[in-house]
Order: structure tokens, then sequence, then C-alpha cells
DNA sequence: TATGAATGAGTATTCATTCAT
DNA sequence: GATGAATGAATACTCATTCAT
């Protein structure tokens, strides 16, 4: 990985999250990059490229970010480090998540299966603590904190959902 | 309103829905249309003046769907109207509905004040129920039932989410 | 068929012609037209296009330099007007039927039975005449006469080759 | 000449007879031959002097495929041999006599006193046969049997033209 | 009101070539 | 001798927009 390549990928990072996939030219990438637009073809192979690069990073970072809830060994630890997630996101960072949502939208980029394994761990916290509907619950909560991380990047204002932090706590842990 | 103008709006609806603002050309929608490009500009101005018709368009229904909960006269009324919304969309409007979830994530075009008066009602009704936390607890479903929406437009599956209607019946109404 | 269409097809023509069809970029074609290089998209579809329509002439053309032979009534006249086809081509088509001479070596251009109708009448003509190997003496004949055109298109130098249309005649009508 | 610089003379032979010069790019080139890009350039100097590698190569072969006419001793063997030529060429070396050809056609490439040679020795064998004009015959026979050479490389089917062969040595040879 | 010809800037991608290692 | 990173110019093609009719 040379320098040039590391630079493209900040830069392809930065701008796709900010302004879209679609909408960022591979010339403004290699603009933005300080570097001919020619390279991206040479060490991504196409635009397209660029983006799985970006996803792979993605991938590694997803996990390092889930173990603390998928490595509790008890259910209450399991929510409440659930409850932290959204707002352990480093704001230097953002650029990063911000991206994996906004492919959402984006034809042809939806994985959903990546948070299969923390919908797990929550159903089995919530049916160990005798919750009657645990998938639900499971489903609901993953959602809400999935909503609450959505706005947090696009808004880019965490302390403003602190709160939800204390309330969610207080909801699911007393 | 001309035939030939809603016709371009019917095929920019779609399209834009579909496949993205960014990602649909003017002259895909003239042909989808089956009139003149140039007529786009002549009756919207430019591209974006036919997304901003679609939008105009989008608040006046957006009223009539949440009429329902913001007409409601008592706190449960006013919970179990809006536990109704997401599974109340007319599946011939889904591409609508797509579209103002997607926008969310284009440059320039979210609107976030349009769910206020949802929210302040919402607010009203855990109040009236006595929950210690009002205003997170309106917050907090509003996100569950605005997540569960985005799910079933972007899959287009509203039959698989229904278990969760009954669920949140439950959880709120008892 | 608009002004700038017709301006195309003869610019398209001249510089196929001359530096072949891969060789020649469709800026450069704008270009020598003078018109924007869109119009090549919007009128011909793609670069391909301009090259079929230009074809599609050639096909038009190519039937009445042969209508002399074809509609010849008797074998002596057929191979005589044949004997003429190299020496009567207008100098200022040129181009167009070097082009032709040209796609025979590019790749997925050549139309070998646009000659057939010829060789099928001179092989007629040799056998009334008596010759004891028609289709042999048909195809060469037309070989040499191709040979000959195909000097005469990429040298351009038609009375360099006069000499062989008397040796023709003198060969194969006495 | 190394081990590297022969693999890329023999790829690059291979694809500018099938591709055409012009449509086949260094780097195909360089990855067909499993080399580095950069050699063509530290060995040939640009693209083009890979080109005249393989020219002068041809050179040298064209010279041996053409001694046993430019040898013969009598007329009638003369004749003979030449004839044999469309049929005696390596199925091996079409590549290599299918890019003579088409270099013909590709802008600064045609060297016409090539065949010079041949041509006087036909032309001395006509006369010595009492031909009335051995010039032209010569240049007639020399056209058919390049024009039966240029089939027979395009569309590799050398049997079908066999019966030219019988047919030419029945006219000539009697 | 409506068309369709026309354009200039932009798009992803390929090319021949250079150069430090 | 050989590599592979790097580039700038070019390529076929698309876009939103203008304008004469």
């Amino acid at each position: 990985m040379t320098d040039k390549q590391t630079r493209l990928l900040d830069a392809a990072l930065e701008l796709f999250a900010n302004d879209g996939y679609n909408a960022t030219s591979t010339s403004k990438v290699a603009k933005a990059a300080g570097v001919s637009e020619g390279l991206i073809f040479r060490h991504f192979g196409n635009k397209r490229g660029l983006l799985d690069a970006l996803m792979a990073e993605a991938e590694r970072k997803l996990a390092t970010v889930l173990a603390p809830v998928l490595f509790a060994t008890d259910p209450e630890a399991t929510i409440g480090k659930a409850v932290e997630l959204p707002f352990a996101i480093d704001p230097g960072e953002y650029d990063f998540w911000r991206l994996q949502y906004k492919l959402k939208w984006e034809k042809g980029y939806h994985h959903p299966q990546k948070m299969k394994p923390l919908l797990d761990k929550l159903c089995w916290a919530f049916s160990e603590l005798g919750y009657s509907h645990p998938e639900q619950e499971a489903q609901l909560l993953s959602q809400v904190l999935e909503a609450i991380a959505t706005e947090i990047l696009r808004a880019g204002n965490p302390e403003e959902w602190r709160p939800y932090r204390t309330f969610l706590r207080w909801k699911y842990l007393g």
C-alpha cells in the first residue's frame, strides 16, 4: 500500500461519505488526493474497486466496534454495551460510518447480514432476562440504536443524543 | 397542470425513487414520460425544479397521512394511530415515500421539521399517560416507526413486519 | 437529415477512409465537421452508428456501380463491363471505396457476400463462352479486378493501371 | 536477444496480427508476454519500435519464402514455384503474414518494393515463354497470388483455395 | 405548448510513456 | 536487465441545459 494509494482511499472516503458514491467523480477524488486520475484505475481497477477497498476496511472496523457486545458474558452487560454503541463512535471516523449508512440507499450495496451477530446476541440477552418476545425486543433495540447512530452521523451532533443513552440504560437496566 | 406535466412528474417520481435523483438523467425522465426533454425545462426550470414539485406534493400527502394521529383526542388513540402509520402506507405510493427517505442522504434536501407535529403530539400523549420521560419516549417511538417504515420501503415487504405492529400495541397499550 | 448530420458523415468518411476506423477518434470527426462531439451520439447513437450509416450508403452505391455488369445481356458485354469497373470509380468517391477495403481488415466488419451477384454473373458469362472452369475463371477475374481496384484506391493513381484495362480486354475478349 | 525480448515479440506479433496495431495496447502486449510494461520501452524505445523489430524479421522471412522462385533456373519452374507460394505458407506463421497484409492499410507502413524481385523474375519468365505482354502478365499473376494469399490469411482456410493451385498450373503450364 | 437539434462541460476509463528503484 | 508506480493526454460517451422553430 503506497502513500498515494492511502491518500486516494482517504479522499474517496471523505467524498463518498459526504457527497455520495454516485455523485462523486473519479476526477474529484484524484484531485482531492493530489494524484493523477489514472492511478485510481491502476490500483483499484475501477471506481467501484475504490469503494470495495473502503468496504473491506469497514468490515474489519465493524468487527472491532461490535466486539465488546459480542464478547459480553452476562445479559445486562450485553445490553449495556449495546446501548453504548452509537455514542462510542470515534468522531474521527464519522465519514467512515456515514458512508455505510448512505450506501443502504444506493443500488446494489446493501449487506443486511452484517448486523446479524449483534441481533443474535441481543436476542439471547433478552431471552435470559425473561422478556416474553425476545426476538422483537432485540430487533427493536437494534433499530433504535441504529436510528440514533444514523441521526448522529447525519448531523454530527452526539451531544444532543446523550440523554437517550441515560434513558435507554434506565429503561432496560433499571 | 397539463397532461404532459403530470406524466413528467409520474415518471420522475418512479425513477428518482428507484435509481436516486443524481443517478437519473433528464433524458431518461423525458423518455419514460414520452415527451421531449426540453419540456422539463420549460415547465420546471431545471432538473431540481422537477424534484421540488414532487416534494411539494409530498408535503400535502404527509399531512393527509399524519391526520389520524394529529386529530386523535385521547392519548391511547394517538399512540394506536401512530403505530399504524408504517403499515398504512399504500403500496401504490411506495415510490413516493421511498423518495423521501432516499433524499435524507442526498445533499441539501433534508427537512427534519416535517415530523415535528407528530413528535409533539406523541410527547403530549406520553405525558398524559404518566410516562416519566415523555420527550424521549416520543422520540424513541417515532424513530422505531420511522425505522420500520424505512425497512418496509427499502425491501417492499410489509408482511414481514406485521408482528411488530402487534408487539408495539401490546407494549404501549397493554 | 440536417446539415450538421451530413457534415458529420462527410468528415467521418474522409477520416475513417484515410486513418482507419479505430484510429479515428470521435473528437477528431466532430472537430473536422465543425460540430460538437455530443452530436455524433445524439444522431448516430455511438461511433459504430456513424460507420453503419456510411456503410448503408455504400450498399446503395455498390448496387449502382455493379448495375452495368449485372444487367448486361450477353457474355462478352458482361466481361467487358466488369473489366471497366476498377477504372470507372469516380475519383471524388475514392474515400468511399477505400473505406470498404480498409474495413476488410478491421475486426467484425467484413461482408463477403456483397460481391456474390457479380461473381455469379461472371460465372454465367464464362460458362456461356465455353470456358472449361467457369467458376474458377470468374473468381480469378473478380480477384484481379479487386486487386487492381485496391491498388488504385490505395495509391490514387488510376492512370498507371490503364494498360491493364487494355490488356484484360485483349486477354478475355480478343 | 534475451528471453523476455523474444516473448515480447511473440506476444506482439499475435496481437498486432489479430487485433491490429492501433487496437493493441502496450499493456496487453506486456501482459500476454508475462513481463512488465516498462520493458517494452527499455528494449524497443516505443510501441512503434516493437513493430519495426517485427518487420525486420519479416523481411528475412520473406527472402526465405521467395528464394525457390528467385533461384529457379528455367521459366516454367519459376512460374510453378510462384504458384506454390500462397499454398506454402506455414500455418504456424499465419500471424506473421497476416500482419504484413494488415499493415498495408495502416498509415505509414507500406513498402511496395518488397515484392519487386518476384515481379522481375516473373516478367523474365513470361518473356522467355514468348508472352506478348510479359510485364502485365507478371503483374497479373503476382496480383492473383497475392489476392489468394490475402483470402487464405484472412479466413485461415487454405483447403478451400487448393483448386486454384491446380487451375493456375493448368492455365500457365499446360 | 411542445419539439428536437445543438452544445460544452463532465464521466469513467485506457493509453503510451517516464522514471526511481 | 527488469519492475511497477505514476502521469497527462486522449477516448467513447452522457449530462443538463438552451434555443430556433
